[in-house]
DNA sequence: GCCACTACTGCGTTCTGCGCAGTACTGTGC
DNA sequence: GCACAGTACTGCGCAGAACGCAGTAGTGGC
């Protein structure tokens, strides 16, 4: 099944909460969200999301040099990360539980 | 704040949902999910859906003239739509699982 | 020296919801 | 009898976001 048009909109909100607690760099960031059940998502689409969050002045940066291979780019939640990680929450929530009683309403229960 | 991107994928399903048990006709069916809660929902979202759910051979449909108004095209589930709304409900709680458990892990609980 | 793994960037594609304009039919008010 | 509002559907072009893939760059193993 296609879960890519599920993730629409649902990925900031997804790697904010990843990053929620500890910052983290995007490869690792990739790795927590295939770790949490989100294992068909790309990384070209998680890189994408870092960037965008950035560009909105909901995380900060900074460049890690490592030992074991090429420099690490880590993210972290701001105060606007904060913000919008609780308030994308809350969004969600309310969606999931609009959806939840939609498909609840129809089923030939006899309800 | 923003839906539109959260509907992606998911409409299908509310429309499958609001047409299990009744057949209905595109402007009902949008009246319906407004009502279900999605009120920021297009029409022209909806009549899209509805035909890309019937090319894809879900739906069955079949104009019924109005005393009222123009004619109406009713759409109603056939066996494979209800082979899909049944997959697609599955996939989303699975989906809805998944992040309401990334949601939890995180929180600096002590908050 | 080549390959695998780590790590990030950029580009073009695809899917799908949205806005808007247009068409068409009925009923109401002037 | 004509403009207008409400009902009902269609078509067109746009925009956001995830994806695939290719490319770049650093480290270490064979």
């Amino acid at each position: 099944m296609d879960t890519t048009q599920l993730l629409k909109g649902v990925l900031d909100l997804a790697v904010l909460a990843v990053l929620d607690g500890e910052d983290g760099y995007g490869y690792d960031v990739v790795r927590r969200l295939r770790a949490a059940g989100l294992e068909e998502v790309g990384d070209a689409s998680v890189y994408g999301t870092l960037r965008r969050l950035y560009a909105a002045g909901h995380l900060t940066s900074y460049v890690v040099p490592s030992a074991e291979g090429p420099h690490r780019k880590y993210y972290g939640l701001n105060v606007s990360g904060r913000a919008q990680l609780e308030m994308a929450t809350k969004t969600w929530h309310g969606f999931a539980d609009t959806m939840a009683a939609l498909l609840q309403t129809d089923p030939e229960v006899a309800a």
